[in-house]
RNA sequence: GCCUGGGUGGCGAAAUUGGUAGACGCGCCAGACUCAAAAUCUGGUAGGGGCAACCCUGUGAGAGUUCGAGUCUCUCCCCAGGCACCA
């Protein structure tokens, strides 16, 4: 073995090993090796949208976890796909070009350069020969050929509806993009506007939606936010008359219907004109002005204080013929449900406060055990218990009740029928504003929309020296007077173009259906590719994209399913949400001080460092708290682990060393793929310790086996020390991911905890496997235990093998 | 309010799922090397008591189950995230 006295320089050994994978091309695939690959696993991460600041260390997080998992899998001898690309359309990019005062289509490549310089230097295993940005025609011609695709198949509308209007970013906004009434980007607040939108219609895959969460390997916290956000009730619609017409309500308590006292519409509601009295019609119409002028942020602070006006008419509660007044207040919103609801004052606190306020009467259909019909209800009961004051249901539970009483309304009456309610709203995907895919449609006087014919796709966005958006609701693209107007694709007379571009959030909501096809120009999805790669094995990404990104996503691939397009629903077969990465306690922020500069980072300790010490900070999916001295730790591992490989001499391995490693096989292979990076690392280290333990010289024989675990956390190191032991062949092509064996994992002699009554009292070396009766014979001999076994009856013994004695005396 | 996670040394965290609490790492203390410092190496490090062998206390609080509880059950407190006048 040639002795070497060279010191670790990450800089030298990351520079070379990235130059040689490039040069050898080892982590790219032909087109014919993607279609030819024997075991396929496509590891996949959410793709970043490429800032003018460079890649942030919470995306380094998650790119270096994703990328051990994808490198372990391909030393485990799979064919990994690891592709990765630019998600780089949207308000993000116009609002920052808009504020330097250039145009975006200048400076995302700049940004792209750099985001790919930053992704090459830490190492990730990425495919660049396949490779998406969002913004370049090839990738969003068929992204507004997806577009068409959901229009073709009737889940595409445009309608006039309410919708989020930002003022600050001067676009709509989806439901999803709005939180707590503020924007999720510049958390202005947000406005309600009636325009005429673009929809799709995700609430027709709402029941699909939450269903299959329950057969996709997910995170837990993921797949709990999306259920949430669908939101399904179960409960009945029922027709209330009212003047000439019905109020339809939805209820999930038709079980209280007898309680129904009044009748609550939202102030937006289409039938407030035809039921306002005109005696009434003065007060109604003030409230109505007075509510458009607050937004949601305030409506919401003011929950307490219940709001209201009656309009002057009644309705009949089919239950018991009663008339009911009819009101209505902003407590009640237009965008659930019907937008009406009836009122139970005395089983819904919402309605009890409104109640009180106005005077209004509170009846008890629900009595728990000891109450009974008539006793007084100082706040809204909302729990079981039976019906009273509820005629011939009179005694029925609260689950008994709401299935009779909608039977029968239903039967008798035809005024209700049961009904499933979604939370979910349909997805509006129009933006008025100039980054982002033109919408692939041509407005025509005479034939209305018309899809533009999928041969003449890109409709590629016109440049434009002034793109600032305005308030007026209209895109920009609406400057472009020769882009605009266009004859008709069907009828061939004067027509313009749709003006609107499309929600980021399509562009990224079928980017991974593209990466095996990328550089197919001719097709979107080359289906022998498809079907090859796809559903995703593993996608690793941060769980604020619950809602948005990965509903779509999925949103997306059913209906692309339904149409013919994919052969499968659900587009990844496993997620995980990674956690959140803070630094010295407290969340990254410039103002704070505390951001970590992953390029500082590379400079400083090399690209290996940063990997095994994001990675070694805590639980992959709980996150990790970023202390800049901790680094010492993997950096010092890695030069002990340098310097040992160095000094290391030929040998069969030690016999205790060999139990160890044995050990740290057996539990990195178990939590590598169990994304426990944390405690896998610190079995790395603890072997190493041994190892090294009293100063002894390694053998090669121990370590190698190490390099090659150790190799999804720190490839640069791996390959070099795996090189420097003479191997020609890359180490994630040549080397086979080391098997434990069961037989070499035991100690021949084992420390035994011994108990008194449940305390430790002393331990004692034993052989492996003794029976019984020798281990409690060596532990009673034990001077400690003895003492306190002294003039005591020993009444029980428990036994764990191999492990712990414990003497109960009395 | 509802739904998720969490709460363990000075700090980040482990704990084979009911069996020796604190692995691994940071920090700190002491020592070696050095004119000195850095780096490196060695040892120590939950708290309290004791010269020591040892003893007591200890996983947010309180109760319970058990030979034995960080782990299971119940009640409560606190922190983070999601949803929220959703009928």
């Amino acid at each position: 073995m040639t002795v070497r006295t060279d010191r670790y320089d990450p800089e030298i050994v990351e520079r070379k090993w990235q130059e040689e994978w490039e040069r050898r091309g080892t982590n790219l695939f032909t087109d014919d090796e993607l279609r030819t690959a024997e075991d396929p696993y496509y590891n996949l991460m959410m793709f970043p949208y490429p800032s003018a600041e460079g890649l942030h260390i919470g995306n380094v997080y998650a790119y270096v976890g994703a990328d051990a998992n994808g490198r372990y899998w391909r030393l485990r001898g799979k064919d990994v796909f690891e592709p990765m690309g630019f998600d780089a359309f949207g308000i993000h990019a116009e609002n920052y070009a808009l504020k330097v005062g250039t145009n975006p289509n200048e400076l995302i490549p700049q940004n792209i350069a750099n985001f790919t310089r930053q992704l090459k230097r830490f190492g990730g295993m990425y495919d660049w020969n396949h490779t998406v940005d969002t913004t370049d025609p090839s990738y969003y011609r068929w992204t507004q050929w997806v577009f068409l695709k959901l229009f073709e198949g009737g889940l595409v509308e445009r309608r006039e509806a309410p919708v989020n209007w930002c003022p600050s970013c001067l676009t709509v906004l989806a439901n999803e993009q709005v939180i707590a009434g503020l924007c999720e980007r510049c958390e202005a607040t947000v406005e309600q506007r009636r325009l005429p939108q673009w929809f799709f219609k995700i609430t027709r895959y709402a029941e699909r939606l939450l269903g299959n969460l329950e057969q996709i390997d997910w995170s837990d916290v993921t797949k709990k936010a999306q259920a949430n956000w669908i939101g399904r009730s179960e409960g009945a619609e029922v027709a209330f008359p009212a003047g000439a017409g019905v109020i339809e309500v939805f209820t999930t308590r038709p079980d209280t219907l007898f309680g129904a006292t009044y009748m609550v519409l939202a102030p937006e509601h289409p039938d407030v004109d035809r039921l306002t009295t005109p005696e009434q019609r003065a007060a109604v119409e003030a409230y109505r002005a007075e509510v458009a002028t607050r937004d949601l942020v305030e409506r919401q602070k003011e929950r307490k204080d219940k709001t209201g006006v009656f309009t002057g008419s009644f309705a009949v509660n089919p239950t018991n013929g009663q008339e009911i007044p009819v009101w209505i207040a902003d407590y009640v919103l237009m965008g659930y449900g019907s937008g009406a609801i009836m009122a139970v004052p005395g089983h819904d606190q919402r309605d009890f406060d409104f109640a009180t306020a106005f005077d209004l009467p509170i009846v008890r259909v629900i009595a728990r055990p000891g109450d009974d019909a008539s006793t007084p209800l100082t706040e809204a009961y909302a729990g079981d218990g039976v019906m009273v004051n509820s005629g011939r249901f009179d005694g029925l539970t609260v689950a008994e009740g709401k299935r009779a009483v909608v039977e029968w309304l239903a039967n008798d009456k035809s005024a209700a029928r049961a009904r499933v309610n979604f939370r979910l709203h349909d997805w509006c995907v129009s933006r008025q504003r100039y980054w982002g895919p033109p919408i692939p449609i041509i407005h025509c006087d005479t034939c209305g929309p018309v899809p533009v014919p999928e041969s003449e796709l890109p409709v590629e966005h016109p440049p434009l020296e002034d793109f600032q958006p305005d308030d007026s609701g209209v895109s920009p693209l609406r400057r472009a007077t020769e882009w605009y107007e266009t004859p008709c694709p069907r009828c061939g007379r004067d027509a313009h173009r749709e003006t609107d571009v499309t929600d980021n959030f399509l562009c990224s909501g079928w980017y991974f259906l593209r990466y095996p096809s990328a550089r197919h120009d001719d097709v979107a999805l080359d289906p022998e590719l498809t079907r090859k790669w796809l559903p995703v094995d593993s996608y690793i990404g941060g769980n604020e994209h619950a809602v948005l990104h990965l509903m779509y996503a999925r949103f997306l691939t059913m209906a692309l399913h339904d149409l013919g397009v994919l052969d499968f629903e659900e587009p990844f077969d496993r997620f995980r949400a990674h956690g959140l990465l803070i630094s010295g306690g407290r969340k990254m922020s410039k103002s704070k001080g505390n951001v970590v500069l992953p390029d500082k980072i590379v400079a400083r300790f090399g690209a290996d460092t940063m990997r095994l010490y994001l990675l070694f900070l805590g639980p992959y999916e709980h996150g990790g708290d970023w202390q800049d001295k901790g680094i010492q730790g993997p950096f010092g591992f890695l030069n002990r682990l340098w310097q040992s490989a160095r000094d290391a001499v030929d040998g069969a391995p030690d016999p205790d060393v060999e139990r160890a490693l044995h050990r740290t096989i057996r539990q990195v292979t178990e939590q590598v793929p169990a994304l426990q990076y944390n405690t896998a690392i610190a079995a790395m280290m603890e072997y190493l310790n041994v190892v090294r333990a009293d100063g002894r010289t390694p053998r090669r024989s121990e370590l190698e086996p190490l390099l090659v675990l150790l190799a999804p956390f720190v490839p640069h190191v791996a390959e070099e020390l795996h090189a420097r032991f003479g191997h020609a062949r890359s180490i994630f092509d040549g080397a086979s991911w080391p098997a434990w064996d069961e037989s070499k994992l035991a100690d021949e002699t084992v420390e035994i905890a011994v108990q008194v009554n449940g305390r430790l009292r002393g331990r004692v070396s034993i052989a492996a496997g003794v029976d019984e009766a020798d281990v409690i014979a060596a532990a009673t001999a034990n001077e400690n235990v003895a003492r306190h076994l002294a003039d005591k009856t020993l009444r029980k013994t428990i036994v764990v093998p191999d492990k712990l004695v414990n003497l109960v005396v009395g």
